[in-house]
DNA sequence: AATAAATATCGTAATATTGCGATTAAATGG
DNA sequence: CCATTTAATCGCAATATTACGATATTTATT
């Protein structure tokens, strides 16, 4: 079918699979670690640097501004692209929650 | 078109979506927080467990497989699924590094 | 107001994902 | 060997994602 059974699932399961979907393309992952390393940067420059067509980055920023993760602000007629501090430690945390409660254990194999 | 343009990222950057994406689904994330808590588990189980087909976990299963986080081995007729420890292990680490990397800045707006 | 520059959105094609019924494969028990 | 149980795989339908050209929108400039 293609979609998601998301009724299923708790409202915690399906916010974190969110994030991880919104993370889980090279393209963002990229974005993402340019804006990490840059105080703050214009489309144009994101563009420039990846070999994706103008929309096509649009579209993923798109997909990054939707969980928050980033921000944008009209700067002229660029708009500059940062982290969303609060997010960004927001979904660190979710994470770490999430990896952190695995215990050792003898396993199966 | 659907189709990832891997080619114009690095290594670093397709393994990191590639786990992200691996994880990036509700019923994988139940499946991995079900495996966390039991020592081990079979399919059988997660199958009750979840109100999903048979055939749907079965395939969830196997695209947690593809990056090694779970492993299975068989036991009679049943399937034993656990963590594989040293994979998430390195997950953790990867994710870690990936979210350690921000230094909180002025942003941008 | 008209033009230019930068970005967002639309529309579309190609491919991927999700989910499930049906079937197949593997292992055990009789 | 045959039946049973369990899980994997196949095939399909519905939907989602990725990518991009074309167009629209927004802001600044003249």
């Amino acid at each position: 079918m293609g979609i998601t059974k998301s009724s299923i699932f708790t409202a915690r399961q399906n916010k974190l699979a969110n994030m991880l979907k919104a993370l889980a393309h090279p393209a963002r992952i990229a974005i993402i670690q340019h804006l990490v390393k840059s105080e703050a940067c214009i489309c144009g420059d994101i563009v420039q640097q990846m070999g994706l067509a103008q929309a096509t980055i649009s579209q993923h920023l798109k997909e990054l501004k939707s969980i928050g993760i980033i921000k944008g602000c009209v700067e002229g007629t660029s708009v500059s692209y940062c982290i969303d501090e609060k997010v960004w430690l927001q979904v660190k945390k979710e994470l770490e929650a999430f990896f952190i409660s695995f215990k050792v254990k003898d396993g199966c194999c």
